[in-house]
RNA sequence: GGUAGGGUAUCCAAGUGGCUAAAGGAUGCGGACUGUAAAUCCGCCCGCUUCGUGCGUUCGUCGGUUCGAAUCCGACCCCUACCA
């Protein structure tokens, strides 16, 4: 018998032969997943949580999807060694609102229960704040990896942050959660979860935790705050363009917790050309996102303008017409374009000979271009900025 | 409350009166080599710019000394540790 798909993956499961009772006993599980709305974007570091919620909720578990909308304002220092920054409540509200639109891409909408952890500590006293704070001892929050390094390092602590865990923790009293899936740096938060669970008498979680998505730069855990992230929003370019550009290494971590591949099928593209089994996988992303026609086209057009260095079909075009500037050089067109920062990148570009003509390497920023383009022209710069030039 | 250390660009980190828009890393961006991979090498990297030994804004904050301050002085704010 093939072990249960529903803990593959995991990094972590804590109170393993309880969960596999509950599962077998065909019992309807509540399975919690909580996200802080503090930015306005999931990733796809999210998305290796969203995966296995989904998995549950396929298997007829109840998936509860927790909007931290409360939490968001504290900030959870998890993995972080820094304080974060106070988020207004409107902040909040619009992030929280996206998530969801942005959730349902993966999770079934009509069987997924949503709720926000304002509902419950909007209102609660500040008695009841404290009776929460005689469950943890500082001892065992400076367990805790990231509250330890902080501490050696002399960088500053909040008591606000101390009560993060707890929080967390009596979320899943409220809900009564059976599971908390989270990712790994989450894990000591769930386990604040069943401890209050225990204290309460209630019978505590499961915890799963889910190993973190290596980010674009191949090292750093995937994350907003680090800007090597693929977002859900993302164009389907964007998501095709940026999966390419991860490391051979990371790939089938991608494609195991992002696409669910078993091992098996993973083992077999090792065996291609990584190339290749990379523009697989960027298809597959986006086509989970964007659906199969999209995914096709944009391998097209990634082959033709990458791998065969051919100008893509789709450009932005300027007329020289339109340039309303004494100057027809290069510099006023590309600057009229609108698709850089400042005239000092342009120039900055075309010395370090990132600026093509139609093919030609162009050097000086005052090359006058009216007299060259006769029907149109195409300019380069950089790998992926393409402008078509009309007179 | 006492004592000590600290706050420098996106991040880390040097600099203790002029040669400082500020060393060195890292990230990022370009180029070469490639597979928009990795590794390697080279260049750029406060912003703007009419590209000019040009303009503007930086070294926690405000004020002062000085021809001249990130560097000296004063007040204040913040962080950390030890002691209470």
């Amino acid at each position: 018998m093939k072990k249960n798909r529903l803990l593959e993956n995991a990094d972590t499961i804590i109170g393993e032969e309880e969960l596999l009772e509950n599962l077998s006993s065909g019992r309807k599980l509540k399975i919690k997943f909580g996200v802080d709305p503090t930015r306005p974007d999931l990733t796809f570091g999210h998305l290796v949580v969203f995966n296995k919620l989904r998995q549950f909720q396929d298997a007829g578990h109840e998936a509860i999807l927790l909007i931290g909308d409360y939490t968001a304002r504290i900030g959870d220092p998890s993995g972080r060694s820094e304080l974060r920054p106070e988020l207004s409540e409107n902040e909040v509200k619009e992030n929280a609102s996206t998530y969801l639109d942005q959730a349902f891409k993966v999770l079934d909408k009509k069987k997924t229960t949503v709720r926000r952890n304002s509902e419950w500590f909007e209102n609660m006293s500040f008695a009841d704040s404290l009776n929460l704070t005689r469950s943890m001892t500082v001892a065992r929050m400076l367990e805790r990896d990231d509250f330890e390094k902080r501490f050696k390092c002399n960088q500053p602590i909040s008591m606000v942050e101390f009560m993060y865990p707890l929080i967390q923790g009596y979320d899943s009293i409220v809900l009564e959660s059976d599971v908390e899936l989270g990712g790994s740096d989450q894990l000591f938060n769930m386990l604040v979860g069943r401890s209050l669970q225990k204290e309460k008498g209630a019978t505590p979680q499961a915890v799963i935790t889910m190993p973190l998505l290596v980010g674009l730069d191949g090292s750093k855990k995937m994350s907003k705050s680090y800007d090597n992230y693929i977002a859900f929003n993302d164009s389907s370019k964007d998501i095709f363009g940026k999966t390419m550009s991860i490391s051979d290494d990371v790939m089938w971590d991608y494609y195991r917790l992002l696409l669910l591949k078993e091992k098996a099928e993973v083992d077999v593209l090792k065996k291609s050309h990584p190339m290749d089994a990379k523009k697989q996988l960027a298809a597959e992303l986006t086509a989970l996102f964007y659906g199969t026609d999209l995914a096709v086209s944009e391998k097209k057009a990634f082959s033709k303008v990458f791998s065969k260095g051919e100008n893509p079909d789709d450009m932005p075009e300027i007329s020289l017409k339109e340039i309303n500037s004494e100057s027809s050089s290069i510099l006023n067109v590309l600057s009229q374009a609108q698709l850089f920062e400042s005239k000092g990148q342009i120039r900055r570009l075309i010395t370090q000979g990132a600026v093509k003509l139609d093919g030609e390497k162009v050097n000086d920023a005052d090359t006058d271009i009216s007299e060259i383009i006769k029907e149109s022209a195409i300019i380069k710069a950089g790998k992926k900025i393409f402008l078509r030039v009309i007179p």
